[in-house]
DNA sequence: GTGGTCTAGACCACG
DNA sequence: GTGGTCTAGACCACA
């Protein structure tokens, strides 16, 4: 898969490993028991550092995106992935409030609001399985 | 306003303060024209540091959200909000994508999605102009 | 707090790191809302690397049993402790079935196993609240 | 005996291979003198590398719990089992309090750490001699 | 001054 | 070869 990061973002590095890698679950570029690069190559091949990547790894696995086998490898979550909780959705509506807001004191519609999200919801599901 | 703060948030408090000044433009709370408290007595008011007030007033002068006079104070934009530019478009656009990503991964449906958008949207306008 | 490391043990430094402030909350030596040492100090005070009490902090904070306050400092977690789940119950189980089950095949009665459980946590309790 | 192993948990395989195995002495599935599988067909039994099989052995050899005869194979120790040295009373409060504190710390009555000790310990000498 | 992030490089346990 | 741990040292955002 190929991975995007902006070293000049606000956002840390490790940060976007993560979002790149949970987009790539979500919109079926990496498959369920997919395995993943160890550290040492994805560092490698993205040009950063081995423990970056590492935070990024350990943070998926902790919410429960991928596994990681002793010794082995990492891989996409082969079962279940993390399930819709409360604490997600609430997370999920704290997020989405400013990005409303800023949007709304702009003069933003609500249908071109409903657009774009839709658009960026679709972008997701729309190749989901081919990839 | 109320300001509703998270100090143990992983959000800049300045940032905080900027979302929540925001939500207040954008729901109403906040019109046009309106003075806001003084970089001093809001800082005491929530128990921050001026430096961090001064912050958060100085980024909502810089897009546009704020006026602030040296001596008359500092008032909601009484004139033009920023508007809907490109650049603001693609930002949303950009802040969407990874929280759509991971509601795709967990298995939420379109549906529910679009009904916390919904949700979440509507909450600011519902009582646009009341406040 | 005195903490106490053997750098020669099989256990990672921030578990027992880990273990120490926990057992520290335990016994009340540290109390609910006391400041902790910051990562810097602590590393140094022990003589070990600062990533290494950063980590053991990111844990105790990820289970809630500490609280990092942006830029200030970290405090033992004021309001409720993380409480008994049945994860933990079930994590716990897991931990004492194989020092039971050693105990068992070395020949240790009943009585003894439960007296040495009750002398761990009678020390713990003992004490609480005088530290 | 069925070996159940978790290729996720942070316990080295050969670690729960021990554990599993001293289980089984400790509840009587494993009587002494019973000849355990030889490192091969136990590791292509449950789907492992031969040199965790071999550790694991190795370690229940070197604490006196198996014997392991060149041509004739593993058996469980027919003699007299490793006893309860002061090393072992040490190592096993060492290891109980860090279980206890975290019971505390998170609120946990005496009482409940004690039936949780009792079905633990009632779970392996209850069927023993059984198996 | 605080924690957060990133880099660089090392050693070890594991399988 | 893999991830896990630890060290050392740097820069930054925050308050």
């Amino acid at each position: 898969m190929i991975i995007r990061l902006d070293l000049q973002s606000e956002l840390p590095i490790y940060t976007q490993l993560v979002h790149q890698i949970i987009e790539g679950i979500a919109d079926g570029r990496l498959a369920p028991g997919e395995p993943l690069p160890s550290v040492r190559s994805l560092a490698a091949d993205i040009g950063i550092n081995l423990h970056t990547v590492n935070k990024a790894y350990s943070i998926l696995k902790a919410e429960g995106f991928i596994q990681v086998h002793r010794q082995k490898g990492v891989v996409v979550q082969p079962g279940p992935m993390p399930g819709l909780t409360e604490e997600f959705r609430s997370r999920l509506k704290d997020q989405l409030r400013p990005l409303a807001a800023e949007a709304v004191s702009r003069g933003m519609e609500e249908e071109e609001f409903f657009r774009l999200v839709r658009e960026t919801f679709g972008a997701l599901t729309r190749n989901k399985g081919e990839g």
